[in-house]
DNA sequence: ATTAGGG
DNA sequence: CCCTAAT
């Protein structure tokens, strides 16, 4: 928790997080969920799966960083693969429009501990602030080993607003190297449909986009102690993926802007964020996303939004298998309890820096990060080229809003990012083939199920430029989605206007309660920490190797409240399959339980005083919609009679209130 | 698989 | 939201 304020803090806006992730959610689900599930099929977006390593890797030398700096550097891939609506497997294939994608793969990403990139880069360890970059991995290519401190980052067309925070303190001036990532829409050169999946180079950005993350030069003492790692490749996709309602098909969203391929954006992040944490232990992950948010803040142009999904019925098996782990030492399964010394002496070259670095060190190799669902909408007769910008934009939207890692364990987030790995069931002998790691948007709105409100407009900026490259002529089929611009305008003005934009700027906090957590999903491997962890128990409702999780918090909109309510006042209580059923339908994260526990708390919302009422205001009308109807069926034993009865009866109850009309 | 309730 | 018990 504490590191959770201290990242709130830090980022001045941004907020935590709400963290969509999949949705484990599934207890229960119906044929439905199925189906949605077999439709969906994931597309890979290697672009924010690279981001994700990267970030990874970040928040790791970061944590390093305290020590000296570790550079990591991540590779992005430039394709995502689309699935067509029917496909379910990922295919490489052009992508309809309306295809969703669910989530985007990334070449396989070796993490390795800032310890282990400082020594092997050997970049100075001191004073360079160290940048992520992010170079494109192709598919296939492996790992990235290099571990250059900087990530880059480049936004094809996105102007570059230049943040700049000044550096801060930490000094990077120079030495923080701005990353430039360069996300070079292969597409864009190229013929948009022959590309699909396999294109893409990275495209060397001249790009501009720079971040500088990171703190201060740290001694890089730190770095030199772990040695061991493990790997784990991540193979899933699926397991979280997102699936794309079914309903919808559509992807929503995202106006589309059009932007050429070879424009980079720079920014400069503040430096301040990056710091590390004095202390290699606590370094999380999250500092690094946060990082990168407070780079992308700037860019609040685009909105993207996204929903989360939640792979239903699936889910399950999905989590099962999500990461393919090879284990490169030795140690980490004995970590649990193994004395340090005696890892120490397992470890090799290890511990110069570090005495206590008994354990071993942990290499992740991550193939793919599962994001976000994101829904976009063009035209259909948008271009290929086009729709791929329209995602990058969606993604780099994202990922400006702030990304941050989540790590999932069998199905389950773990959220506490103190949490040693060990302690988290994160090691050799735990299963970590069922280690998964997710990209979060730091800021998202649950999605409602409503569809009206999905509709996300990108804001943009105007001024960036399109390069009039042949393509662009791709992108006018693409810019004229950008009529959609109205949409941003609706955006604002939409007509929940309270959730989107809260969503943006209500961070965290409220998001947080539940979600939060993510903040600290990613424990760093900390030989420190692990240390002191061994000497606690283990929790025991922990197994090892299990981390059960909450499911993510998702305030229930006020759309989706609206949509509940109609459904009880016609339905009447009790009867929750039903209202699932016929409000709910599309909702996959909305369980019958949920809406019966959201019930509760509704009538519990309608009878305090409004001053006691937490979170989205829920409107007045709809808390008297609520206490009628509640009132009503309390009165009439409904469970059994309802049906067209009810129908009227609540007429009746409404004119008590009048409220119940609605639909 | 649902429902009801408590935590 | 989770968990459990009872259906």
């Amino acid at each position: 928790m504490v590191s959770k304020k201290r990242l709130n803090d830090n980022f001045n806006g941004f907020q935590v997080p709400v963290v969509p992730r999949a949705p484990r959610s599934i207890r229960r689900k119906g044929r439905t969920y199925k189906k949605l599930v077999e439709d969906n099929e994931l597309c890979p977006f290697e672009l924010l799966a690279a981001v994700a390593g990267k970030l990874l890797q970040e928040s790791e030398s970061s944590a390093c960083s305290n020590a000296g700096e570790g550079k990591g550097q991540l590779g992005i891939g430039q394709y995502g693969l689309v699935k067509g609506q029917h496909g379910n497997h990922l295919k490489s294939e052009g992508f309809d429009h309306r295809s969703c994608a669910e989530s985007a793969f990334v070449p396989e990403v070796e993490v390795q501990d800032c310890n282990l990139l400082s020594n092997l880069e050997g970049f100075p360890s001191e004073g360079n602030a160290p940048i992520l970059e992010c170079s494109s991995v192709l598919a296939g290519s492996g790992l990235l080993k290099n571990v250059n401190s900087d990530i880059k980052l480049g936004f094809n067309e996105v102007k570059a607003d230049k943040m700049e925070n000044g550096p801060e303190s930490q000094s990077d001036d120079n030495k923080n190297h701005i990353n430039d990532v360069s996300v070079a829409p292969t597409s864009i050169v190229k013929d948009p449909i022959a590309e699909s999946v396999n294109t893409d180079v990275l495209v060397n950005a001249d790009s501009n986009v720079q971040l500088p993350l990171y703190r201060d030069p740290i001694a890089g003492d730190f770095l030199n102690n772990h040695w061991n790692n493990v790997k784990l490749g991540n193979s899933d996709d699926d397991e979280y993926s997102f699936g794309c309602s079914k309903s919808s098909t559509k992807i929503r969203s995202f106006r589309p802007q059009p932007w050429s391929g070879n424009r980079r954006i720079r920014k400069i992040l503040a430096s301040k964020y990056w710091k590390a944490s004095p202390k290699l232990k606590d370094y999380d992950v999250y500092n690094t996303s946060e990082r990168l948010t407070s780079f992308y803040r700037y860019r609040k142009n685009i909105y993207a939004r996204e929903r989360y999904q939640r792979a239903p019925i699936k889910k399950r098996k999905l989590y099962g298998h999500p990461f393919t782990i090879a284990y490169d030492q030795e140690a980490s399964g004995e970590s649990t309890s193994s004395s340090p010394d005696k890892r120490a002496s397992e470890l090799p070259a290890t511990v110069k820096g570090h005495q206590k670095v008994k354990d071993s060190r942990v290499k992740f190799s991550i193939k793919s990060f599962r994001v976000p669902e994101l829904y976009i909408e063009v035209p259909e007769t948008t271009t290929v080229g086009s729709l791929k910008r329209t995602v990058l934009k969606a993604v780099t939207t994202i990922l400006g809003g702030g990304i941050r890692v989540g790590v999932v364990l069998q199905g389950k987030k773990v959220r506490d990012e103190n949490r040693t790995l060990q302690q988290a069931g994160i090691s050799e002998s735990c299963n970590l083939d069922t280690l998964g790691f997710t990209l979060e948007p730091s800021f998202t709105n649950p999605s409602s199920m409503t569809p009206k409100k999905l509709p996300l407009a990108l804001p943009y900026d105007a001024d960036q430029q399109f390069p009039r490259s042949p393509i662009t002529a791709d992108f006018g089929s693409g810019i004229s989605s950008s009529s959609d611009i109205p949409v941003v305008t609706k955006l604002d003005s939409s007509v929940d206007n309270r959730k989107p934009i809260s969503s943006l700027e209500t961070p965290t906090n409220e998001l947080t309660d539940g979600s939060s957590p993510d903040s600290k999903a990613l424990v760093p491997v900390d030989p420190m920490n692990v240390e002191s962890l061994a000497l606690v128990p283990v929790d025991p409702k922990h197994k090892r190797g299990e981390v059960s999780q909450r499911r993510t918090r998702r305030p229930f909109s006020v759309s989706e409240v609206e949509a509940l309510v109609e459904a009880v006042e016609n339905l009447g209580t009790g009867r929750w399959r039903d209202v699932k059923k016929r409000a709910f339908e599309n909702a996959d994260h909305r369980t019958y339980v949920d809406l019966k526990d959201k019930w509760k708390t509704l009538v519990h919302t309608a009878s305090i005083s409004p001053q006691q009422r937490r979170g989205e205001p829920v409107p007045q009308d709809l808390l008297n919609r609520v206490l009628s109807a509640h009132s009503y069926w309390s009165q009439h034993q409904c469970k059994q009679q309802h049906g067209k009865n009810s129908v009227e009866r609540l007429k009746i109850v409404d004119g008590v209130h009048g409220e119940m009309v609605g639909a």
